[in-house]
RNA sequence: UGGGGUGUAGCCAAGCGGUAAGGCAGCGGGUUUUGAUCCCGUCAUGCGAAGGUUCGAAUCCUUCCACCCCAGCCA
């Protein structure tokens, strides 16, 4: 036994490990069932991870089965990307990937054995006299003219519907429950519609769809999943799920559990609104990295296991939570910081000139390892020449400024260069308009990797890379895609809450020579400034785009 | 309003009648050739409120309050 505590169990956890013990569950079996209309966002990594994450921890198994029971909105485009963010999360589905379509014969079957049973009827009320029909929270529904017809009749309308004979709208199939149950779910509901569309997995074939309802416990029922795990607005559902499994003759029997989705602030997860910013321009497309899709942030760089982390970390419970985002961002800054291969980058760069430099003891490379505490990253070389890049904003001529408050290059003093030189700040150029065009600074020989001689008492440690052979590239700095922690709280429109600064692009940036190796979407911490990947959309053999993924925590000039 | 669900720190979250875990954020300090990391310390006489039961209540009972969800031929 390790003697770091255990996380407690969560409620599924407990409820899985009482089945468990209790023999009502010999393995368990979950699936993540989501409709493929749309891309997978923040959220979806929750249920993804709660649901793979449950039956690896209690040596199950789960399915990603497309609950694609409504053409009108499904695209293959949706199921492929589906596929492909689950399988970068790190999550192995069991068998093939399912469908809720690859049940529909069976859903037609079962649809059959309702209205022989005299529990399902076609009905012909219109959608705005259903509606009516179906009452108010204090009010009754009434039965629908049509929930006495005989069998024979039954049977005979759903064969039209089948066929084709009726258009969309003109009747549908009902269970027939309880038309003044207090859950309105119960009073009556659909079973299945008319739709006269091309389904993306099985083509012309139907003309009818099973809704959510009918079609969900009895896919979970055919899968043999144990462990039915949904969203908590599904709660109102249950009765009816365990109403169908109840009544039809179903080969497992299926329990379906209920959790709090995901909330961040300062964030927008409904696919409408995902899809609105998308459709209207405000990002560049789904896998934007300020979006909060899965591909949007592995595109800026954040790691499957970072993600994982993070759902693992917030939590399953059934009270609705909104997370700060500042959780999710230290989630990636945490594995970054232990993993990432440290570079360094010049943003905004400004020449450096080394007067004495063939005084330098070290001509050719610095050599610094990869990582800090990761030796077996291995080093990376440092080319060092006479004229370097440092950032503008590293540099101050006020010499007033307290060695607390600005811990970098001051005229007539003393800086670090990371894994090189102490230097000294001799001479700055200027053009006509006042602005720094070169530095002159000297080298203090013998200070590679060693500590200046008495007296000589550096500011801080800066970065800079060498004029000669760094790398040009672009920057691209994210920030929150929205200003407001609650965009799209109460009445507010969200659009208004954009960060008009949610992306600053950075063109001359000067990076050091080795990151020219670099993979996209491979995480660099480019040091005193941020982690960094290659962006896998813009970036190319003769332009490199780095995005930054998340900044260092910045806790200066809060205490001092 | 009928039904369903939820209230523990700024944000999450353990707790399951024996005297409020942990994480994020914050604050104070130490180490540091990254203002990062790391390390140490600190952070609820209090569990939505009020009553009650009990030697003992965040946990049990009663009443009340607040917030969320449902009332699609969406999922």
């Amino acid at each position: 036994m390790s003697d770091t505590p255990s996380k407690p169990l969560n409620f599924l956890e407990q409820i899985i490990t009482r089945d468990l013990d209790g023999g009502i569950t010999s393995k368990v079996i979950t699936r993540f069932p989501p409709e493929p209309n749309g891309h997978l966002h923040i959220g979806h990594a929750k249920s993804i991870c709660l649901n793979f994450g449950l039956a690896e921890r209690f040596g199950g198994e789960c399915n990603l089965r497309f609950d694609d029971t409504n053409p009108e909105k499904e695209e293959q485009e949706y199921v492929d990307a589906i596929k492909r963010d689950v399988s970068w999360l790190g999550f192995n589905w069991a068998g093939e990937v399912r469908y809720a379509s690859d049940y529909f014969d069976q859903f037609y079957e079962w649809a059959l054995h309702l209205i022989r049973e005299g529990k399902a009827y076609v009905c012909h009320l219109s959608a705005e006299e259903t509606k009516e029909y179906r009452g108010w929270a204090t009010k009754p529904g009434k039965d629908s003219p049509y929930r006495e017809r005989s069998v024979a009749e039954n049977l005979a309308e759903f064969e039209k519907m089948r066929a084709g004979e009726y258009d969309e709208g003109q009747c549908v199939l009902r269970a027939k429950i309880d038309m003044a149950s207090p859950n309105m779910n119960m009073r009556d509901p659909m079973l299945y519609r008319i739709r006269k569309q091309s389904h993306h997995q099985t083509g012309d074939k139907w003309c009818i769809y099973p809704t959510y309802d009918f079609a969900h416990g009895q896919e979970d029922a055919i899968e043999g999943v144990t462990h039915s795990i949904c969203t908590l607005e599904f709660a109102d559902h249950r009765p009816l799920y365990e109403w169908f499994i109840d009544n039809l003759p179903v080969p497992a029997e299926p329990r379906q559990y209920e959790f709090a989705r995901l909330e961040l602030n300062y964030t927008v997860t409904s696919k409408r609104k995902l899809k609105q910013l998308v459709d209207e321009g405000h990002v560049d497309g789904w896998n934007d990295p300020r979006m909060p899709t899965i591909s949007g942030m592995r595109r800026r760089g954040y790691t499957p296991a970072s993600l994982r982390t993070f759902c693992e970390m917030i939590g399953v419970t059934k009270s609705g939570s909104t997370i700060d985002v500042g959780q999710l961002e230290y989630c990636v800054r945490d594995d970054l910081n232990n993993n990432a291969p440290r570079a360094m980058c010049v943003l905004d760069p400004i020449k450096v000139v080394v007067q004495n430099f063939d005084e330098a003891d070290f001509s050719g490379a610095m050599v610094q390892p990869a990582h800090p505490n990761k030796p077996e990253l291995g080093e990376r070389e440092l080319p060092f020449g006479r004229e370097l890049y440092i950032d503008r904003a590293d540099f101050s001529e006020d010499t007033t400024l307290s060695r607390k408050k600005f811990k970098r290059l001051v005229m007539g003093e003393y800086v670090r260069l990371r894994g090189a030189y102490v230097i000294k700040a001799e001479e700055a150029v200027k053009d006509s308009d006042g602005n720094i065009t070169e530095l002159r600074v000297s080298l203090v020989p013998g200070t590679v990797g060693e500590n200046p001689p008495e007296g000589i008492k550096p500011r801080g440690v800066i970065h800079w890379v060498n004029a000669e052979d760094c790398l040009d590239c672009e920057v691209r700095l994210y920030d929150r895609l929205f200003n407001d922690a609650a965009p799209d709280a109460g009445d507010k429109n969200y659009l208004d809450a954009i960060n008009p600064e949610s992306l600053r692009i950075l063109s001359g940036c000067k990076a050091e020579k080795g990151l020219a190796q670099a993979q996209p979407e491979q995480g660099f911490q480019f040091e005193r400034e941020g982690y960094f990947c290659l962006d896998s959309q813009y970036s190319s053999d003769d332009k490199l785009v780095f995005n930054r993924t998340i900044g260092l925590k910045d806790n200066w000039g809060k205490s001092v």
